[in-house]
DNA sequence: CTTGTCTAGTTCTATATAGAACTTAAGAAG
DNA sequence: CTTCTTAAGTTCTATATAGAACTAGACAAG
């Protein structure tokens, strides 16, 4: 009756049962099959229905907790992790004047518009050259002084309901409206950090003279599955900066 | 007669036992007990020693693992990890002109004195206020292009041995000299990134006009116990700098 | 309505055991 | 001397099992 049918677990043969399970499993968050939130089966239900030894699925599972991907709750269960992102990229960033306060800045969109990508930005996106893309200008303010300028660039594909969006309702933080909007979840970034001379759009919407030295930050956002989604480069003025980091 | 004794757990009787045992492990490697390169006894040893299953004296070991304190090789037994950690340092910086080509500067120490600390470099440090500290100036150059100015300072107290050293020995890694040297290791730093102008010593031995912009790192290394060993704060000119990060 | 109790379901800890996979060194065979 | 075999010791994989610790919901008592 319930015994329906076991799921023998595909993949290399040569690799142990928990590395091919959790493969499996990371396969199928990856995919979408399992969303942020869900709920996996226990893991005595998982090695019923695989075939294989609880402490088998037991440390399949470990391995997804320490990926990031999953948490475990005793007494609850084991759940899909919600990407909580959009924080931990500011974790680094800090105003040189306020403490330590997580403050994160105000938004203001100053334009969306599709046109063609430059061929530089395409190709980080992994995009075909001279194809079109979303293009925006931000500006972000503390207290209402700009302190960022923010040049970002979205694939059309699957970026294309964003642009129906209202902007009115969009708050400062953009990657769980991608999420919502476009069911596209940030899970990591490249950064790169140099520095530069203002001049230009963004040194007139940051109200700085030419020549003034430029913070600029080159970000590139990856989904769960290390596709590129999101290009963006941030400046600021260099004397309101701080980059601060663990190296271990 | 080999029966000795079994070294029963310490600690927190309410912490699971393989939490105590890793607890174990770690102070005596912390505390210079266990060296690194040195190899811990097999896990059924210590299984006997402590008088726990073998199971769970691997679950204490798989910690310490993922701590990134030991490393175990199948076949061959667990060692005491010894940090490599000047390569991992350089990992975010690059030149921008070069391609990612792992190249370790050049080192010219130009000063190395005994003197009065600076009390916000002593508080960093953890000294008392008002002693003194060795401090050297270093530059760095590549292909003898000045390319970065280090000012670094260390305490007095584990590193009066590095006064007597002869600076033509000295490497471009300082590091593995505080090991040889001083016995201190160090295993992790903070470092705060920010843009300032030059001038003084800096801008004259970096060639630069006063008023360039200049990328100015302030790092703060550690011993594995977390105990800060040596302050640095290394300024180059900005536009020979990018800095790369990956967060997730 | 509030409080406490019980129960089922979950993860976590711990034990015991067997064999596979790998490393190293010693010794045999050529 | 070189090459192969063997053996001991190690980590790694996998199974099986028992109970502790925790959660959430149902239900009863007050």
């Amino acid at each position: 009756m319930s015994q329906m049918s076991i799921a023998a677990l595909q993949g290399d043969q040569r690799l142990p049962l928990y590395q091919r399970l959790a493969d499996v499993l990371r396969a199928e968050i990856l995919c979408g099959d399992r969303r942020p939130g869900d709920r996996l089966p226990s893991e005595n239900v998982l090695a019923r229905d695989y075939g294989i030894a609880p402490g088998t699925t037991r440390k399949a599972l470990a391995e997804l907790v320490e990926d990031g991907i999953l948490e475990r709750l005793q007494g609850r269960g084991t759940f899909v992790r919600r990407p909580s992102f959009d924080r931990s990229l500011f974790r680094f960033f800090r105003l040189r004047t306020k403490s330590g306060a997580d403050v994160i800045p105000d938004s203001q969109i100053r334009s969306r518009t599709v046109r063609r990508m430059p061929s530089e930005i395409a190709r980080k996106l992994a995009q075909p050259d001279a194809c079109d893309g979303i293009r925006m200008v931000r500006m972000r303010l503390i207290d209402g002084v700009p302190i960022l300028h923010e040049e970002i660039w979205l694939p059309l594909t699957p970026f294309a309901a964003f642009m129906e969006l209202d902007l009115t309702e969009v708050g400062p933080l953009l990657y769980p409206i991608y999420d919502t909007c476009c069911d596209q979840i940030v899970a990591r970034a490249d950064e790169l950090l140099t520095v530069d001379q203002a001049k230009g759009q963004p040194a007139r919407l940051l109200e700085l003279e030419a020549g003034a030295p430029l913070v600029c930050i080159e970000r590139l956002a990856c989904s769960l599955d290390g596709t590129p989604i999101e290009w963006r480069r941030s400046r600021g003025a260099a004397e309101h900066f701080q980059y601060q980091i663990e190296i271990r």
